[in-house]
DNA sequence: ACCTGAACACCGTTCAAGT
DNA sequence: ACCTGAACACCGTTCAAGT
C-alpha cells in the first residue's frame, strides 16, 4: 500500500501513543481488521480506530491518505495472509484449484470484507503476488501470455465474485442494517408472493437451492473449459471472437 | 419494495411539498437514481435526497424505513427496466443471451449502481420478475426445477459479477474518491515493480488486457457448458458432488 | 518528528410540533 | 394526514498547536 510514502524510509523512534502501541501501517492495518470483524459495528471509522489505537483519530492520517487506503490495506493483508505457504504441485488444474480454495476460504473467514474484495483492487503488494502466482499457473498450463492473462481476470473475477455471493448467503451477523434478513437469497425466497410468477411457482419447493453455495459448480466449470481449450489449440467457444487477436 | 408499507393503500391526497413535488415512493427512487448519477458526489445522501425533492430530509422516512432501502428501491427499478420488452424465442441459449446482455448493459449505463446489484438482493418485485423470468428459460431448455435453481443463481451471479468489474474497469469519473486511478485494473498495471514478479514480467506487454472486458467470455464459458450438460444427461462437471442430490 | 485537539462541513434517524 | 425542524449522536479530514 502507499501507507508511509510521505515518510522517508529511515528508522527513526516513534513516540508510543496514550495507551503505548506504536503507531505504524501495520499496527493500522491490524486494528482496522479487528474493528471490522468486531461484532458489533460494520464500518470502519477513523474515530473508532482512533480510540482501539488509544491515539487520537486523525493520527491515521500520517500513515495513509484516507480511511479507503486503510481498507485497501487490510484486504491486501488477507490476500497475503490467504496465499502464506502456498507451493506447486505437477498439475496447473491442482495449483488453479488450490489457489481458488484459499481465496474462498479467505472470503468466508471474513465476509464483511468479501464485497470489497470482489469488487476492487488493493493496488497493494499481496494483490501483485497473487497476480504474479495465478499468471504463473496459466503459463505452465500452456496458455500464451495474452491468454494466461486474460483467463487469469477472468478466472479471479469469477471466483472472488462466487466467493462474495457465498459469503453473502451465509450471512454472519443478521443485525448489521445493510444486511437485513430479508435481503439475502436464503431469506428472500420466503417472500415471494403466490401466484404471480408461474415459473417461480414451479419451482418452490427447490427455491431453498438458491442460498446454497455455488462455488465449487464455478469453479468446476472454468477449470474444465480451460482444460478443453487447451485440448483444442484453436481455442476458444464458438461465438468468442474477440480472444487472442 | 416494502417503501409504501406503513401506508394504507387507500387513494389520498398528498399535500405538495415545497417545491411542488408530490412525494411517492417513486418519486423518491427516480430523484435517488438522479443523485447517484449525478456527476459529481458519488454518495446518495437523504439530505440531498430532502434538497432534490423540496422537501424536509426526515420526509423520505415517511416512504422507506432507511437510506439504504432507497437504494435497493433503484436497483430495483433498473432491473426492471432492463427487462422491459423482453420477448422469448424458440432457442433457449438465445434468450439467456439476451437476458444476460440486457443486465450487462444495465450495470454499465449505471456503474455507480453496479457493485451493489452484483452482491445483494433488492427483494423487489423487478428481482422477482427477473428470477421469474430466468428459471422459465431454463426449465424450458430442459432442467428439472432444482437444476434450474441452481444454475439460475449460478448464471446470475456470475454475469452481475463480470458486468460490475467491466463496469469498474471503464472506470466513469476518475475523481470519486473511492474509485482512484490506481484502483482499476487498467492503472494499477502500470504500477508493477519490474525484477520482483517473474510471470508479471513474462506477460508484461499482454498486461492491457487485463482492463479488458471478461463479460462476453465468460457469458460464451457459461452457454456451452450449460448446453454440454444438457447433451449427457448425467449431467454434470466430474468433481461436482453437489448436484442434484 | 510525531501526535493532539479544535474546528469545519458534513452524515442518518427520531420525534414532538406544526399545518 | 403529512411534512417540518430541531435535536442527537455520529462521520472524515485539515491544520495550527503542542511536546
Amino acid at each position: 500500500m502507499d501507507g508511509p510514502a510521505r515518510i522517508p524510509a529511515e528508522r527513526r523512534r516513534r513516540r508510543p501513543t496514550r495507551s503505548g502501541t506504536v503507531l505504524s501501517a501495520e499496527s493500522i492495518t491490524t486494528a482496522a481488521l479487528a474493528l471490522i470483524e468486531a461484532p458489533g459495528g460494520n464500518a470502519l471509522t477513523v474515530r473508532k480506530l482512533g480510540a482501539a489505537l488509544g491515539c487520537d483519530p486523525s493520527s491515521v492520517y500520517r500513515y495513509f491518505p484516507d480511511t479507503d487506503a486503510i481498507l485497501m490495506a487490510a484486504a491486501d493483508r488477507l490476500i497475503h495472509d490467504s496465499l502464506q505457504g502456498l507451493t506447486r504441485s505437477d498439475s496447473w488444474e491442482r495449483d488453479l484449484r488450490d489457489f481458488a480454495h484459499r481465496l474462498h476460504r479467505s472470503m468466508l473467514a471474513h465476509p464483511r470484507l468479501a464485497m470489497v474484495r470482489a469488487s476492487r483492487v488493493t493496488a497493494g503488494p499481496a494483490e501483485a503476488h497473487a497476480i504474479d502466482t495465478g499468471i504463473g499457473i496459466l503459463l505452465r498450463a500452456g496458455y500464451t501470455p495474452l491468454q494466461a492473462v486474460r483467463r487469469y481476470r477472468l478466472f479471479v473475477d469469477t471466483i472472488l465474485a462466487q466467493a462474495a455471493a457465498d459469503a453473502a448467503a451465509q450471512n454472519p451477523d443478521p443485525q448489521d442494517r445493510d444486511e437485513r434478513p430479508d435481503r439475502t437469497w436464503s431469506e428472500y425466497q420466503h417472500g415471494f408472493p403466490t401466484g404471480e410468477y408461474p415459473h417461480l411457482d414451479a419451482v418452490r419447493s427447490e427455491l431453498f437451492a438458491m442460498g446454497e453455495p455455488t462455488f465449487p459448480e464455478i469453479l468446476d466449470l472454468m477449470i474444465q473449459s480451460f482444460a478443453q481449450q487447451l485440448d483444442r489449440p484453436d481455442g476458444t467457444p464458438e461465438h468468442t471472437a474477440t480472444d487472442d487477436a
